[in-house]
DNA sequence: GTCTATATCAGGATAGAC
DNA sequence: GTCTATCCTGATATAGAC
């Protein structure tokens, strides 16, 4: 132990972060069969080899990258103001509003969903990490916004919280996923209105 | 004119059939990309050459299978009876209980899902296809439901629909699709019940 | 550590005999 | 209409020079 290293290596080399984002759009574009590593090569400007000495394979490539981006896209944006003199009825409209504000100017988002779900068969880890990253912190924040503001007597706040994103994620998926929103037409400030009335009585 | 043909040719032959269930398997199991030629040609016992000879390439064997598939899967089981002497709430849970049931029982519609989601950006037809035969026809039925029944005085039954439609796909998509209950733990019974109460009123 | 060059193999699609 | 045999492209992954 003569001397100590400076700091052991950060995360990721320079090289490794343009190899990562090079797949991003290769994989969202592609999915994960339809991904070529020669794209990522040249989107990346770096060689093959390159990729293989960072990454031991596609998988590997693959999983890394949609680890990551599980923890950085916030379909719901938490950073929300939360209190309570608030009305429910405006605060629920303001996070709704924010989610899809979301997704409407990030359509990468719609691509991330695309994958997570497709890809969901295969790699059930990466769906979990999005299920943990995203959707349970989600679940979590609004159950506990029913149960605690005061002006709400709800019987059962986790299941109104269930239904409420559920609501929102299955108009995301219709409209913007599924690219169908044409064909089962539903003006979104009258879906809001209507469903948050439902859900604060 | 000399002599009419006896029946003008059944839509697919015996070997076309073969196909595509060969191809159902592949295609469901391992998505667009994914989905080898050479396992569906073993799998359903035909060559290569037969294969291109009755679907012009990949990508219409494909469409023409998920097609096939969007008007047979019945996600929610349409056949219900229908009777305004039974209260909704009773109504409502058979409803539900019986989409549940229908994905519980066959597997193959959890990867149908998948795929009709994953692929939605590159086969927006499929998409939109599902959507039609699935979601409106299910959204139109409950719809009309909410608003006929003579003990329910709903506000907006067509947004109440979509909460409830939505609430049950979100909850087969964290748990079923994105193999995630365990995650994001809710019961059933409970999700009914205190569902159908919110609708209701 | 990074590149160039290449091994190896499997993919979709077709030609031509029968 | 169906099969066998094959073309050609492009895939992942690696060897070896620098």
């Amino acid at each position: 132990m003569t001397k100590a290293k400076p700091v052991e290596r950060e995360l990721s080399s320079k090289k490794a972060e343009l190899i990562l984002k090079g797949a991003m759009q290769e994989f969202l574009e592609h999915g994960y069969a339809g991904a070529r590593i020669d794209r990522i090569v040249e989107a990346a400007g770096v060689s093959k080899a390159t990729v293989y000495r960072h990454f031991p394979d596609k998988e590997s490539l693959f999983t890394a990258l949609i680890q990551q981006l599980s923890c950085r896209k916030n379909l719901f944006e938490m950073h929300i103001q939360q209190t309570f003199e608030e009305s429910p009825s405006v605060f629920l409209n303001r996070y709704a509003n924010t989610m899809l504000a979301n997704v409407a100017e990030d359509p990468q988002i719609l691509t991330f969903l695309r994958i997570i779900v497709g890809e969901s068969g295969r790699f059930p880890e990466l769906a979990r990490a999005f299920v943990v990253n995203i959707e349970k912190v989600s679940l979590d924040f609004l159950t506990q916004y029913l149960t605690n503001h005061p002006k709400l007597k709800i019987a059962d706040p986790e299941v109104s919280a269930r239904a409420f994103i559920g609501t929102l994620i299955h108009f995301v998926l219709l409209r913007d996923v599924l690219q169908s929103g044409d064909l089962v037409p539903m003006e979104r400030d009258r879906l809001l209105d209507s469903l948050i009335q439902i859900i604060v009585h």
